[in-house]
DNA sequence: TGGAAAACATGACGATCAGCATGTAAGTTC
DNA sequence: GAACTTACATGCTGATCGTCATGTTTTCCA
């Protein structure tokens, strides 16, 4: 069926590579981190236990890899969506709304995941924090980009009280809490926000 | 040592069963959900593995109880420290102190523990549900009586929005975010709160 | 005061886990 | 095309998991 005629060893090892840490994110996503198993993993990646022991010596090692793979999907994700957004104070609403959806897609209900479990797990936390850091700042550069006109300090406020309060819906999301009700929530936030961000540019200090 | 006397069959049941759930709660807080197992649970409690049998007929009734056990607390802790409240523009920036209080604690730190678990876990999900939901009640019908002059709808909207951003910033702190920026990130809502509070006391409608 | 019942302890069971040792197939190099 | 290395598969091992069957202690009731 598909050409399986010839591979590189390079793309054999990052084809398998990429399986392993796409069926772990799937894995974490669909069964949680508590009962995400090397088994598991390597059931969903069609390989076998052997593979994965070839390519990380420890299941905390395929994690981290993990959590990279995982970052870096959700940075490019998140860069793309919000290259192109208006500026003004639309744009801090498009922002809100891009900054919602990235958080509450499927890949930060993966990283919600892993970053609970790493509380108690020193190894896991130490791979998280860096990258995770990496992509805020990542992110809080593309929105000041939008938001050109307020003074920086504001717009990283804004920003980061953005993503909290999105971090916080998404984990209601999580649990079935009423759609409705987070919907209604994110509008009144957009509002709060627009206000701020005219006050601010309007009568600045 | 202590009055190991006499102690009525009601009394050891309870005694037992809520060293359990304690030792359940604090399994959650110091391992994480993932590796909390029964055995590690028991050894906390001082108990042996019939015991748990006894009360709980398996692992997950334990959770299911642990997480009424958890609620009932953390609805306490809330109530008597949202009981005395100054009303007014400064009883909205002590409100959200408080529930930042409540929902940074240890004990909030097991319920997302649970929280997240119960994503992928119906059964855990199922028991979280309710009496989640009627905490939440609760306090609302606290915090409303604070704010008495607000209409219920603003009033509400507030809340709502600080108890997501609150829980948002508690899974910050987790994994060791800068406490700086929280404490800052939580002046700023406490300064935005306030205002909106102004406003739509001030010119309702 | 003695037997019934509840509360709890002990030990074993099958299942599953992560990790390792060993074997086989695919690609590379000369 | 043959030695060699890399990529992957198979099967095992000790540890740990949740659950259960059975014994022991404590309280209760008549």
């Amino acid at each position: 069926m598909t050409e399986t005629a010839h591979r590189t060893q390079a793309q054999r090892r990052e084809q398998t590579r990429t399986a392993l840490l796409d069926a772990t994110i799937d894995c974490l996503v669909e069964v949680g981190y508590a009962r995400t198993s090397v088994q598991e993993i390597c059931a969903r990646a069609g390989v076998s236990k052997g593979a994965v022991q070839h390519h990380f010596t420890a299941k905390a090692e395929l994690m981290a890899a993990a959590v990279e793979h995982l970052t870096t999907k959700l940075r490019r994700q998140l860069a793309a969506s919000l290259d192109d957004l208006p500026g003004g104070g639309t744009g801090v609403a498009a922002a809100i709304d891009l900054l919602w959806a990235g958080y509450s897609g499927t890949l930060s209900t993966a990283v919600t995941e892993l970053w609970v479990a790493a509380r108690t797990d020193p190894e896991l936390r130490a791979a998280i924090r860096p990258v995770d850091r990496a992509l805020g700042r990542a992110t809080l550069e593309h929105v000041t980009q939008v938001a050109g006109e307020l003074p920086p300090e504001r717009a990283e406020m804004l920003f980061w009280l953005t993503v909290n309060l999105t971090r916080g819906l998404a984990l209601d999301a999580e649990l079935g809490g009423d759609p409705a009700r987070r919907r209604q929530l994110l509008e009144e936030w957009k509002r709060i926000a627009v206000l701020l961000y005219q006050d601010a540019t309007t009568a600045p200090s």
